[in-house]
DNA sequence: TTCATAAGCGTTATATTGACATTAAGTAAA
DNA sequence: TTTACTTAATGTCAATATAACGCTTATGAA
């Protein structure tokens, strides 16, 4: 089985998964634990990601891994970029462990980066492969990474912002409902900036992707919230056409 | 000679290019043409690209793809996407061409793709290796390419509109002095739709990245246009911070 | 001198932005 | 039952940006 497996894995080209999910309050990362023991090296913590079959394209690849890795499934993953210099598997510190798991551990490889945001409350994890766990570490948390994976996160959050700014972002990082205000802090994370809280709500409601309920939150100790939900139809239209401002 | 290159290129990982030019009227594809004996194929020309070394990275692969095939050197190139569907090289008439070059050609190959706006009278094009000519042909008049160099052509377009809406073009792909007609030409050329010229002048000149020279055109049989130029720091300060309006 | 051509300029009505402070609705505690 | 506390929700104004629109100007050619 290990020697079917390893005949069609391409031992040159890889996917990392960055995974962003949000909890109210901040972003958090889909980091696997590698062997236990590893434990006493610098980072164990590591982006799921590994080397793509023959037979698949690059989301499927980043799909199985993602899946085999953590257990998360029907995920939209977004292709960010590649990433392939010569030695980003060549940190001495990474070799035990490509060692333990690759059958051609000093090749070459190629990694395409794919990202996603998902509610993190909606998706168990289940770990396996080389994962031993599976676990959301808050963004700020994350100091280095195995590989390039710390250069990886941080082109992923480019890529994050700049895509927020271009079209609306939440439908797959925030509950079905949701208080204005639990999108603002979305915002807020995202960019890691304080924003307006009036200009905030006026400039989303004017995009007239989301439908104001006839429910409010419940047992709070304060003014309840209005519950929003993304209209999923405009949603997505705005998405395709993004909210340029500088266009003729 | 031709061993001592094969064993340290990667059989699974390519660069391609799409380099724009703008002949002050259209957009233009750098292509090759392949060997003279595929003239009779479906489409000779193609994106020049190849597989990579495993000494290089990915932009220093891209840059000496590009020289070895068109003599382009010097090239700013950016990353727009990698593509990896299994099938992408394994149709059935750009076998001939993959057995002719490739000493492994049913490997599985990813490519990543590059792309670069240039001043297409700045450069002379030397083709050598397996193009026998490159030339600019009129985006307009592409209408199939081999292997999915079609694919890459449009992702690279939708690229670079999307490039434009946030940060502004021109410098690389304008002679030095240029005048705002021939701005707006290839504003139009790149969105492919007639823009307002007063609202154009405007938003650019607002921009506050161009010097208006001392200059004039000379010889034509009209009210003789104004030259600018850019102003390089601002140009770039403005490409780091780019112009979105939907910010908080 | 006139003609043809592209360059270059300006206004107005509308929409968007950013900055800023107060009131409202609920629970908890006194 | 009153008060305190907490977060939700709302409005205005001045400044800026946008889209739509037509006329005048400078030059070489006829």
């Amino acid at each position: 089985m290990k020697n079917k497996i390893n005949k069609s894995l391409n031992p040159n080209i890889s996917v990392d998964c960055v995974i962003f999910g949000f909890d109210g309050k901040e972003l958090h990362v889909l980091l696997i634990d590698r062997e236990n023991e590893l434990k006493n090296v610098v980072s164990a913590h590591a982006l799921p990601g590994n080397l793509i079959y023959d037979h698949e394209n690059l989301n499927m690849a980043a799909e199985r891994v993602l899946k085999e890795l953590t257990g998360l499934s029907n995920i939209y993953l977004e292709q960010f970029g590649a990433f392939g210099e010569p030695n980003r598997i060549k940190k001495k510190e990474d070799q035990p462990w490509l060692k333990a798991v690759r059958s051609n551990p000093n090749a070459r490889v190629v990694t395409v980066g794919y990202y996603s945001l998902i509610r993190m409350s909606d998706y168990e994890l289940n770990p396996s492969s080389f994962a031993k766990y599976a676990s959301w570490i808050p963004l700020k948390d994350i100091i280095n990474l195995p590989f390039d994976h710390f250069e990886l996160l941080k082109s992923s959050i480019d890529y994050l912002r700049s895509n927020t700014k271009i079209r609306p972002v939440g439908y797959n990082l925030l509950p079905k409902k949701f208080t204005l205000n639990e999108m603002q802090k979305l915002y807020e994370a995202i960019f890691n900036k304080k924003i307006d809280n009036r200009n905030f709500r006026r400039k989303i409601i004017n995009l007239d992707i989301l439908d104001k309920l006839e429910e409010k939150q419940e047992g709070v100790a304060h003014k309840p919230a209005n519950y929003y939900q993304f209209n999923v139809e405009k949603y997505e239209s705005h998405i395709e056409k993004g909210f340029f401002k500088f266009e003729f």
